[in-house]
DNA sequence: CTCACACTACTACCTAAGTGGTAGTTTTCT
DNA sequence: AGAAAACTACCACTTAGGTAGTAGTGTGAG
């Protein structure tokens, strides 16, 4: 596939993983770590800039995280392979991220050569999913009815946005503030919420959320 | 202080920043990598084995985690410098830390030479904090009225363990059935709960018993 | 023993949260 | 263009949550 070769781009917040990260790369001949970022913005702004054949990205972020940065580099027609990285196995983030564009999902705490592995696998145009996760997308395909991934895939932006506002503890006025709209129509979109989750209280909502959401 | 390379023991989870780590402190003439643990229990037994010069600890570890880990090193009469490693900037975590006995408290998005720099000082005997933490600490040291520790100290059993079914999502009304109380008494206790943490509605109370417990 | 505190319970009151319905506007999909 | 869904807003209503004060019981410290 490549004579040259693949450019790839670092995406992280934390410095000393993506220096392990570029370690780990230039062992491998076929890969070219053509740069890194920290956050979103300017992974972005690289990610236009570079076009590389794979960018490495960090879910979990400060700021615009992983996959705010995901969504908005496809957004803008990147067309590069994009592989998650992440500490967290958890099941929203990953359905989110395949449905969102990515090619990959890896966990941080695989052995080093085996997210080589699967890097050099994905530059060849392989999906690549850890093995741990391969069974919460397989739950995913079984017919929508019950995971909570699709439920939470259900909730619009609007109400996404507020659902993350709860999880901060802020009450319907401070959120109506926050977005200035009316505490009422906060109110409707909690309604929702509460309803496409199956749940019964905003606390409840809040204590999903900081488990399962991020 | 030192004819020969001080040694060191890494302990995280996740390979790959071991592998920053690794490289990292390789560049560095007077540290020496003398071992590598993913989890606390054989770091625990690779500590007193070897009893290293430093050992460089996550935070952030499934089962054993950091502070337990650190908490049964120094029961175990480990003597090494003590270095906490950790993506959290969280008050309670590095008040605990420093309490167990930690000898500094690093966070991973630091610049990997500014870490490199810190570790050295450790290792001379300084006590190293990420810049970022030391308002912490000076927080905590006024005079024992108002750090977030000790708020949660100063819970009752049954207001801490009422906070953690909050944390849950349950409503009043349930707690007093888990409880076997009136739904009148679970809100005094809610009340003083409040009050003694400073927050002001339940939800934040869950939010922040979330974050800041386990 | 006495004092302080935790735990319990109750009343009364007020605010926040959640429900149900209607409805106008914009966005998105077809 | 037209239908469907999202977003907004309002009203009326019920329930849950939070505040304030009083008070009885039990327990541990001095």
């Amino acid at each position: 596939m490549s004579q040259e070769a693949a450019s790839v781009l670092l995406v992280d917040d934390h410095p000393l993983l993506r220096k392990g990260l570029v370690q780990l790369i230039e062992l491998e001949d076929d890969l070219r770590v053509i740069g890194e970022a920290s956050d979103g913005q300017t992974a972005l702004e690289m990610a236009k800039e570079n076009e590389p054949d794979l960018i490495v990205l960090d879910l979990n972020m400060q700021g615009m995280d992983g996959l705010d940065t995901l969504h908005a580099m496809r957004a803008a027609n990147v067309t590069s392979r994009i592989i998650m990285l992440t500490v967290s196995d958890n099941d929203e983030d990953v359905i989110r991220a395949m449905t969102y564009g990515a090619d990959g999902y890896l966990l941080k705490d695989m052995d080093p050569e085996q997210i080589l592995e699967r890097l050099k696998e994905a530059v060849n145009g392989t999906m690549v999913i850890s093995e741990k996760l391969t069974h919460v997308l397989i739950g995913a395909l079984r017919k929508g009815d019950n995971t909570r991934a699709q439920q939470l895939a259900n909730l619009t932006s609007r109400e996404h946005e507020i659902l993350k506002l709860i999880a901060k503890g802020m009450s319907n006025k401070l959120i109506a503030r926050e977005l200035d709209i009316s505490d009422g129509t906060v109110k409707v979109h909690v309604k929702h919420i509460l309803k496409k989750l199956g749940l019964k209280s905003r606390v409840e909502a809040a204590v999903w959320m900081i488990n399962q959401g991020r």
